[in-house]
DNA sequence: GGAAAAGTTAGT
DNA sequence: CTAACTTTTCCG
């Protein structure tokens, strides 16, 4: 038997399968999908299996076969390698990237190189050497093996001298591959059929003993040795006792790091649905019995109960004996959410976010594997769940950026989620308030076969919160230069006064702080990327976003030697101090990348809010998405429009959609809402019509405007980015590209090859960054010939180690 | 990606 | 003429 292999090495050269003997004893351990050990030129890789053939085609005298096997089971299954090779032809990137970026980061290949004494003590040839060699051997000998690079640390100023020993043969070096992620295991003990006839020959001086029999008597069934001890108040040698009489087992037992463990989920029974809620389920709920593919795009207004049509659609799923999936935005993934679906599907739910450990990632991973969990619920890549049998995929706040994975494979997981389910003929909900403009398109008859479901109420026939549009100008007009105008600033005073919470969004893009010279204009800026550095309170230093370079706050400017420096910008950190001078004793709590890193510290802030422990809860766009309190009765954004200035063409759908999740918090429960808007734009059509909640207005003009200037969801895009720390081989590249492709898609009809232009970001990391973009209609195969034309570039690229990006349907064009 | 092989250059 | 350095090739 002969194994098809992709072999771990992302390079254009090694970007195909390689054919391996598989020997005799792993035959029945590699399949489609087993990730494997390779001998791969003078060393092992990791590798995955995505073909099994009776014969191959080279000669005998190359073939070498696979070393090893690396799991139990293995981590893909044949329709996730097949959706790897569709990643990598659509994302255009190598087949490992996409084949890696499908199982978990405990999983992702780490090489260890050891080297150890060869045990040939040719070194003691009599031969003058220097003090060192014999330290270093002394220094191994101690310790068996060294891994290579720890070696070289410690003896860093001999590097020579190792590499010398290991040519001469002193030292031998090996590598392995980290096998697979650790499962933990637990000492179990099983307890005999009947504990109690057990009990009379328990002698009486060993009366804990007995204790344990009784405990088994009352809880049948393996329980934890470490519990058992615990709950017993007795010591593990009591029960060793009970083993070595051979009344009770004591095994290793494979156990999941539940993340969730000692959390008790209300048991939940399905809520019964409005009209409009029962209209939608009804069609999602016939195409899952149907077992058909179809995709529904499901608009329902904020607050309409979407999140219960899930709930009873994958109950529908899962009485088919099929699997669901759930991604959604990873800030939304809250405890509520979480929740929601552990409360109506207990253990049947897996969960997968960042917030977890690579350890219970991994397991959660497992139970999908082991078939221990039914409904995957996620951000992004949990839409590569490894289930074997899905009958639906939801897809919440579909119109999130965030489903874009901005590094290779830069896939978009909606396309990756109905690639999948066309395989397994299973449907997909698309839910939003705001949907993308890609998405409505698809539900037309030029654009698609996607299927328009709406929601157009909230459930209890709440009303939507009024929504107040502030125009800023006016405010400064009539003196007031604090970041809270009038009407928002009296809105907060009888928010407090009532003891009702507010919502304050401060939409940090653009409005990140950075350090400025008030003399001379200097602003503190990246000296190795074209961006200025972000202030960063708690340390008094300034950072770039992008390279990680940091410095000191400078107190006198560097360029004018002026004291007058100073930081500005209106960071969540300014509004907060402001706040607590205009409302004294005011109980904010402020949720940013600052508050936010530590493990768990999301949960707890909202938790504090939701407890009422705090009158404000101040945020970045993560206050705008999901939330659900009662008492939030007043929702501000004080900088709107902060988005709609940034040079791209989404920037008003995402004004929109912004202003719709964040007005969406208010208001949902008995009291009613009110929302204020702070803007320098009222009169844009984004803001207008989101304040009146009228999304098929701005989908109207939106539409309009993107089909006059040619932009999604009229064409599609594709953005190639040249990055070299030669601005003029850069140039030169980048035209002789664009040149290439122009006159190869000569003859492709809508195809519209722009630029090359500076990128918007010119340099990052001391690279500069030229881009260029390409428009195109329909199945034009685009995507094949900027493969190919990139391709063609290659000598350059590897040469000079120019980098050459791709981005289909990209969602930033930076 | 990395090592070996092939090709190129410079130094006595 | 060869050692040192660079480029190309190939890995099953």
């Amino acid at each position: 038997m002969y194994a098809k292999v992709i072999v771990d090495v992302p390079a254009k050269q090694t970007d195909r399968p390689f054919d391996y003997i598989v020997p005799e004893p792993l035959r029945d351990w590699v399949a489609v999908g087993s990730r494997v050990g390779v001998p791969f030129g003078p060393r092992v890789l990791q590798g995955f299996v995505v073909e099994l053939q009776e014969s191959s085609d080279l000669s005998a005298a190359k073939l070498k076969p696979i070393e090893q096997v690396l799991d139990l089971y293995p981590p893909l299954t044949p329709e996730l390698v097949e959706l790897g090779r569709w990643l990598s032809e659509t994302y255009l990137c190598p087949y490992i990237i996409a084949l890696q970026a499908m199982v978990p980061g405990a999983l992702k290949s780490k090489y260890e190189r050891h080297v150890k004494l060869s045990g040939d003590p040719s070194y003691d040839d009599g031969l003058f050497r220097l003090p060192v060699y014999d330290e270093i051997i002394a220094f191994v000998q101690s310790k068996g093996s060294v891994e290579l690079n720890a070696l070289l640390e410690k003896y860093r100023s001999s590097g020579a001298a190792v590499k010398d020993m290991l040519s001469s043969g002193t030292l031998v070096e090996f590598q392995f591959i980290k096998g697979s992620a650790p499962a933990k295991t637990a000492l179990t003990v099983f307890p005999p059929e009947q504990p109690l006839q057990y009990v009379e020959q328990i002698p009486a001086r060993s009366p804990k003993q007995r204790d344990v029999l009784h405990y088994f008597a009352d809880h049948p069934g393996p329980v934890k040795l470490s519990e058992l001890v615990a709950q017993l108040k007795i010591s593990a040698s009591t029960v060793k006792g009970l083993a070595e009489k051979g009344i009770v087992a004591i095994k290793e037992v494979e156990i999941f790091r539940d993340p969730y463990a000692g959390r008790h989920f209300q048991k939940t029974s399905p809520l019964s649905l409005t009209d409009e809620q029962q209209a939608v389920f009804g069609e999602i709920k016939e195409s899952v019995a149907d077992q058909r593919h179809a995709v529904f795009l499901l608009q329902g207004v904020t607050g309409s109960g979407k999140t219960e049509v899930y709930l009873q659609a994958i109950q529908q799923c899962l009485d088919m004996q099929r699997e669901a999936i759930v991604l959604v935005p990873e800030i939304s993934l809250t405890p509520q959410m979480v929740e929601r679906f552990k409360g109506r599907f207990g253990d049947e739910v897996a969960v997968m976010h960042s917030r977890l450990s690579q350890g219970e990632r991994y397991d959660e991973w497992r139970k999908i594997m082991l078939k221990q969990a039914k409904v995957a619920i996620g951000a992004r890549s949990a839409i590569f769940a490894p289930f074997s049998n899905i009958g639906l995929i939801i897809i919440d706040e579909e119109h999130e950026t965030s489903y874009k994975q901005e590094e290779s494979p830069k896939y978009h997981a909606r396309d990756a989620a109905i690639a999948r389910a066309r395989k397994h003929r299973a449907a997909v909900v698309l839910g939003s308030a705001t949907p993308s403009l890609e998405s409505v398109y698809r539900t037309t008859e030029e654009g698609g076969y996607f299927r328009l479901l709406s929601m157009k109420s909230r459930v209890e026939n709440r009303p939507l919160p009024k929504v107040n549009i502030v125009d800023m100008r006016d405010q400064l007009k009539a003196g007031n230069r604090s970041m809270f105008s009038r009407p928002l600033y009296k809105a907060i005073e009888e928010r407090l006064h009532k003891k009702e919470q507010i919502v304050l969004l401060l939409n940090r893009r653009g409005y990140s702080t950075f350090v400025m010279c008030r003399t001379c204009g200097y602003v503190a800026s990246c000296p190795h990327c074209d961006i200025s550095l972000t202030y960063h309170q708690q340390a008094h230093s300034v950072r770039c976003h992008y390279c990680g370079y940091a410095e000191r706050e400078p107190v006198v400017c560097p360029s004018c030697q002026s004291e007058h420096i100073r930081h500005f910008g209106t960071g969540t950190q300014r509004v907060e101090e402001e706040l607590s001078k205009l409302f004294p004793g005011i109980r904010v709590i402020r949720m940013d990348m600052d508050t936010t890193t530590e493990k768990g510290s999301h949960e707890k802030w909202l938790n504090m809010f939701k407890n009422r422990q705090a009158d404000v809860l101040l945020g970045t766009q993560m206050v705008a998405k999901g939330l659900d309190f009662p008492y939030v009765t007043l929702v501000g954004a004080l900088a709107a429009d902060s988005v709609l200035n940034l040079p791209d063409f989404r920037s008003a759908e995402r004004t929109f959609q912004l202003l719709t999740q964040v007005a969406g918090r208010a208001g949902r429960h008995e009291l009613p809402g009110e929302v204020f808007v702070q803007t320098y734009t009222p009169e844009h059509y984004s803001v207008i019509s989101a304040s009146h909640h009228d999304y098929a207005a701005f989908m109207r003009e939106e539409m309009a405007m993107r089909r006059t200037g040619g932009y999604p969801p009229y064409c599609r895009l594709i953005l190639v980015t040249f990055s070299h720390e030669q601005l003029q081989l850069l140039v030169r590249t980048a035209e002789t590209f664009v040149s290439r492709l122009k006159e190869s898609g000569r003859d492709v009809p809508g195809m519209d090859v722009l630029g090359p232009v500076a990128s918007p970001l010119a340099r990052i990391k001391d690279r500069y960054r030229f881009q260029c973009m390409i428009k195109y209609r329909g199945g034009a195969d685009a995507a094949r010939l900027v493969r190919q034309t990139a391709d063609s570039l290659q000598d350059t690229v590897s040469k000079h180690k120019l980098q050459i990006s791709v981005d289909v349907d990209p969602q930033l064009l930076m």
